[in-house]
DNA sequence: TTTTAAATTAGAATGATTATAATTTAATAA
DNA sequence: TTATTAAATTATAATCATTCTAATTTAAAA
């Protein structure tokens, strides 16, 4: 885990290597995507925390950069059913996405950052020619702890 | 793989075994979804399949059924990103979603029926005390033959 | 056959996302 | 540094998938 400066310096210099511009505007919600790494925020979530320290910034700004972050692979474009995008950026030095847990009591979304799929991989490439570039890996359940009912998010949307 | 009026007979059993009526118009919405099993389809698609058969039914009863039948885990309802639902059929006796192949050249969406997450899910509890109930996986990337430009469905949109 | 809650219909409303036109700005080079 | 220009931003309107509403019809139970 890398500090958040470094990070957001090697965002922008990626972002310039393709052409992109480096705003204001870009660095701010790159900042607020690496300040909530685990929130798995959607584009009107993003839009409100930048408004906090830039508050000029438009949400159709916000929409046109995280776009652009997806399509530069530093951010994934998730959407977990409850209707709306949700933005998660994706670790640095990590080939493939990584993969969550959702929590079917209280909607909590956990992380698992080591890539577990690598062998399956191969299998598919070998069963069905299909060679993979990336994946997608939900697990719905309940933590242990949602169950007992000690559940900190209990009743929340997402 | 059974025949289409025999999971036809299953849905509308437990459909009815959830304290819900059994209408011509669910009926036809099931039907086309059985006929469609492997097209994941979007609920205007759905829509304009039953239409030919059933010029009268509306599109937000289409749109009920698609949800009912979320409801009751005999369809999954999966957003590929690109801005609408898709709905697909849950394979009988299969207690979790099967895997998916996304081919990022033309779009097309294969099926992996065996469930290859068995072991990964033992991991997931071992290692963070989650419960799993189901799961997705997605695989994105190429199928050798398309990557050959032999692609039956090179430029279309999905 | 009657009753009644559930389901359907058509159309309006909602809400996330995208497009538009005018204005501003980042990056390049004189 | 200043001028140039394409790219980016803003505010707002438009789009479009999905959901809601009120009136009407229907499936199932009595
Ligand atoms: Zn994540
Ligand atoms: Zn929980
Ligand atoms: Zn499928
Ligand atoms: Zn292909």
């Amino acid at each position: 885990m890398v500090i958040v400066e470094e990070q957001l310096k090697s965002m922008k210099q990626q972002m310039i290597a393709k052409g992109y511009k480096s705003t204001v505007q870009r660095e701010a919600t790159m900042r607020v995507l690496l300040e909530h790494e685990r929130d798995h925020m959607s584009a009107e979530d993003v839009y409100m925390r930048v408004k906090e320290r830039f508050p000029e910034i438009g949400l159709a700004t916000v929409y046109r950069t995280l776009e652009l972050l997806t399509e530069l692979h530093l951010v994934e474009k998730m959407n977990f059913g409850d209707g709306v995008a949700r933005f998660d950026l994706r670790s640095e030095g990590h080939e493939h996405m990584h993969h969550h847990m959702i929590c079917s009591i209280c909607g909590e979304v956990e992380e698992i950052q080591d890539d577990w799929l690598i062998e399956l991989e191969q299998r598919v490439k070998r069963e069905y020619g299909f060679n993979v570039s990336d994946h997608r890996l939900d697990f719905i359940g309940t933590f242990t702890s949602c169950k007992h009912g000690d559940c900190q998010r209990h009743g929340e949307t997402a």
